[in-house]
DNA sequence: GTCTATAACGAGATAGAC
DNA sequence: GTCTATCTCGTTATAGAC
């Protein structure tokens, strides 16, 4: 390997991995770096040459979460056409999240927002607002191309669309069943799909 | 005052306020029991006297929190008629809690669930039983009497209004806007009055 | 990079006086 | 009912050897 600067190097790779999957199902509060090293058979102390403190390596991991997350979004923009599809595609995303009983890194750390370190709290709010943007941007074209149909602004709807899937989330975790979560995306995505939907039923209605 | 028992008196009536209101901001593993003893000038050990631990405390706060919100959604049954206006006050409740920064007792839980004592994680669960099945059954009525219209089962609609709702809470307190959880909530139940708005703008646009 | 050892503090909890 | 005193354990963090 040629990179081995702290925070980088693949023991990191293998703390963030850990350290992320009790996060996630646990909350910031809700794990230690005893926990950690326990998973990994070191010690405390060795975790703390990786990342000086519980703080910045909870950087790290939004930083890590927020990376991939967008990733994933450019995947979506390459690989599906229509706005819906690509909505679908949005809530395929978390559900996968929920797959292994997690809940969204952000949206734990939204929960626990009061009691973290103000660099967390900018990167969680960051999350938050790319998520919204890059929606923004899908319901607007959605809109255009004929595919969705909604009154408000595409800014408020985004909003709507982030809050009913991390809370769809939230909610169906401790019943640990993802169809929870999959009926309550599904409504939400048909919402957004209504007009053209009660256009067709219409028609069949009068037909 | 004629009731001394223990977890009844007054005194536990005090010390469920703090902690209601500690849980509420930083979550069941953000609070202890020197924080609730400082803001009420008692020592730790007085507050042992009253819940023998933290779970039993967790369960009186759930239970307590439950009851309120019970009795909350039966004065919405008295003083609302049409099921529109009963969703419009059941998002008010919500945005009654954000007030103040407070997340929903019982969605703050749920992101905790897999922390928690088994007491509490049986209470979290009932307590979305509870108001998912008071949904479902405005739901119903609604679309009976013509005020709602959607095309999912009402038990379909109702957990997505509770997952839209706590999901708005979650992802609008960081932020510190009302405003925020409350476009959410007037997209989603616009969302389900939609068909009689479409046949409007329909009728606005064939004018 | 990882270890041992330990410091420094906070958490939940209990015994027993008042 | 509330107190003082104490216990035990967990948590974050650091120093310094290997």
């Amino acid at each position: 390997m040629s990179v081995n600067e702290r925070g980088n190097s693949e023991s990191a790779a293998r703390i963030l991995d850990v350290a992320e999957r009790l996060l996630q199902l646990r909350g910031f509060n809700g794990f230690s770096y005893a926990d950690v090293a326990a998973e990994l058979n070191v010690t405390k102390a060795s975790l703390h040459y990786h990342f000086s403190g519980k703080a910045e390596l909870g950087e790290a991991l939004i930083k890590r979460y927020a990376r991939r997350f967008a990733e994933a979004l450019a995947v979506i923009e390459e690989d599906t056409t229509d706005a819906h599809t690509k909505l679908e595609a949005y809530a395929a995303l978390y559900a996968e999240v929920l797959r292994g009983q997690r809940m969204c890194l952000c949206g734990m750390l939204a929960a626990e927002y009061q009691t973290l370190p103000p660099a967390m709290q900018a990167a969680v709010i960051q999350f938050f607002d790319e998520n919204e943007a890059w929606l923004e941007r899908v319901l607007e074209r959605g809109r255009a191309e004929g595919t969705l149909g909604f009154g408000e602004p595409a800014r408020e709807a985004a909003h709507l669309v982030v809050s009913a899937l991390q809370g769809a989330m939230l909610t169906s975790r401790p019943y640990g069943e993802i169809s929870r979560f999959q009926t309550a995306a599904d409504v939400l995505l048909s919402s957004l799909a209504r007009p053209a939907a009660v256009a067709q039923s219409a028609r069949g209605a009068t037909a």
